[in-house]
DNA sequence: GCATTGACGAAGG
DNA sequence: CCCTTCGCCAATG
């Protein structure tokens, strides 16, 4: 995956229409590699693209990522606190929460239980 | 082109 | 322990 540690410093700001933003791109492909029934959060994301400090940039792309014709399970993407923060995003405030009960995720007060131990840190599973 | 706004997060009060 | 402030950076007005 061409995801490795590059700088997104640099990268070309492109067109979202156009050209791919590597950023986008790269939050986009890490979404897609959580494993089903896992979670991570934006600032794990961030960290792991080397922007540690940018998880809104993140959470923007996830937007983004709504408006891909790709398919991102952003529903497994929510803030440190396991909070789902996004869940108003969807087409229905319900969406995200159905969607994580599918696999197995337990939600209560829009915050994942065990969510700690549903954790699921790219630095540390990929590397 | 400046000002405002985020699906965030860490730090300070 | 709760609330506020600040940083980050693209998108939008």
């Amino acid at each position: 995956m061409p995801l490795n540690n590059k700088k997104l410093n640099n990268y070309k700001s492109s067109t979202a229409t156009t050209e791919k933003y590597s950023f986008f791109n790269d939050v986009h492909d890490v979404a897609c590699l959580i494993p089903k029934g896992r979670v991570t959060s934006y600032g794990a994301i961030a960290k792991y693209l080397g922007t540690k400090m940018s998880a809104r940039m993140v959470g923007w792309a996830m937007n983004a990522a709504h408006y891909s014709p790709k398919k991102i399970p952003a529903h497994r993407v929510v803030n440190r606190n396991g909070m789902l923060s996004g869940k108003m995003h969807f087409k229905t405030p319900e969406t995200m929460e159905q969607l994580l009960l599918k696999e197995s995720i337990k939600v209560k007060e829009d915050k994942i239980i065990d969510f700690e131990k549903l954790f699921w840190d790219p630095l540390k599973e990929l590397s």
